[in-house]
DNA sequence: GTTAGCATGTAAGGAGTTACATGATTTT
DNA sequence: AAAATCATGTAACTCCTTACATGCTAAC
C-alpha cells in the first residue's frame, strides 16, 4: 500500500519549483509552466489542477487565501504555496533522486532550476545527461553505418541532421561542465 | 458511425511507409521504427501489435503467410504486406491530409518517406515545417525578453539554447528548400 | 453591451508504456 | 545445457489532451 497513488512526478516537480519563486494560483502557474520551462510546451489544465489537488493531498503544498486588499484583486482566486515538506521534496528530487533526471524533458526540468542545487549535483547531472547523449550517438552512428546502402538520400539526411543536434548538445554541456568545474569554490 | 475507432494516425502511416519498402513481420518492424525513424524512440510492441491488427481490420495490410522454403527460415512468422488500399491511404497522409505533417515528430516521419513524393509536396512540407518553427521561434523571444530580468543564469542559458536549435533547424530547412527549388525539373 | 482574457474545474477518451506470459531458435 | 535473441501477444495502468461547463473582469 504506502505511497499508492503518486505519480506524473515530473510535472509535480516543476511546480513545487516554480512555487519556490513565489506562491502562485493554477492559471499563472500554467503559463509559466508552458513559457519558461523546455518540457510542457502544450500542459493543459485538465493535467494542472488534478495536480495540484494532489499535491494538496499530499502535503507538499497549501492553499494561501488571497488577501481581498491585494492591489487591483481580481476574483477569488486559489493561491498555492510550498509547505516545508514539499521543500523538502523538492531538493530530494533536484539531487536527481527520482528517475529521469537525463530524459530529454527531465533533463530541462532540472537544468531549469540548477540555481537551487549544488555544483556537486549540478555536475553530476551535467554529465549524466553528457552520457546518455553519447549513447545515443553511439547507436545513431552504429545503424547510420549499418544502413549505408538500403537509406535514401532523405532517410540519411534526417539522420545526419539528428547526429548533428545530438553532437551540437554534446558541446553545449561540455561547455557547462567546464564552467562549473572552474566556479570560485563557495569557500 | 463510419470511420469510428481509428486514431494513432502516424504510427499507422509510419508502418505503411515501411511496408511500401517489403513486406515485414512485427519484430522487424519494431526494430526498424525504433532506429531509422526520429520518432518512436522507444515503441513497445504493447503500442505495435494492436496498430497491426487495426492495419488489417481495415484493411491497409494483408497477411501474406510465411514460405517455408525461405532461405533459412526460422519459426512461423506473420509477415504483412500493404494492400492497395493501403498504398492509397499512405500517399494520401504522405501528401500532408491528416493532421501533423509539421509537427515535432509528425514532421520528421513524413521527412523519413520524401522519397515516395513529389518535389511540390515535399516544398509545401518543408515550408510548413519552417513558419511553424518561425511562430515558435518568435514566442521564445518575445517571452524571453519579458522575463529578462526574472531569470537566473541557467533559465537564461536553456531558453538561449532553445532558441538556437529553433534557429539551427530553420537554417536546415532553408538548405533543403532552395536543394528542392533548384533541383531538375522532371519533364 | 459584447468580446477577449482571466480563472477554475470535470468527464471522457486517446496513445502509449510496463510487466507479464509464452515459446522457438541460435549461440556460447 | 544455459543464455541470448527472435517472435508474438495481453492486461493493467499512466499520463495527458480535448471538449465541455461555469462565471468573473477589463477593454473596446
Amino acid at each position: 500500500m504506502a505511497r499508492s497513488t503518486r505519480r506524473a512526478d515530473l510535472l509535480d516537480f516543476a511546480v513545487l519549483g516554480l512555487l519556490h519563486e513565489s506562491p502562485m494560483h493554477g492559471y499563472e502557474l500554467r503559463k509559466r509552466l508552458n513559457t519558461a520551462l523546455g518540457a510542457f510546451r502544450a500542459l493543459s489544465y485538465g493535467s494542472l489542477y488534478p495536480c495540484l489537488r494532489e499535491l494538496l493531498a499530499t502535503g507538499w503544498v497549501s492553499e494561501a487565501s488571497q488577501r481581498p486588499g491585494h492591489a487591483g484583486s481580481r476574483r477569488a482566486r486559489i493561491v498555492y504555496e510550498l509547505t516545508a515538506a514539499g521543500k523538502e521534496h523538492f531538493q530530494c528530487v533536484a539531487e536527481g533522486a527520482g528517475p529521469s533526471a537525463w530524459d530529454d524533458d527531465g533533463f530541462d526540468v532540472h537544468f531549469a532550476f540548477f540555481a537551487r542545487t549544488t555544483a556537486e549535483v549540478r555536475l553530476r547531472i551535467l554529465e549524466g545527461r553528457r552520457s546518455r547523449l553519447e549513447e545515443r550517438l553511439a547507436t545513431i552512428r552504429e545503424t547510420s553505418a549499418r544502413n549505408r546502402e538500403r537509406a535514401d538520400a532523405y532517410t540519411a539526411a534526417l539522420q545526419r541532421h539528428g547526429e548533428e543536434s545530438a553532437e551540437r548538445e554534446v558541446r553545449w554541456l561540455e561547455e557547462l561542465i567546464s564552467a562549473e568545474r572552474s566556479a570560485p569554490p563557495p569557500v
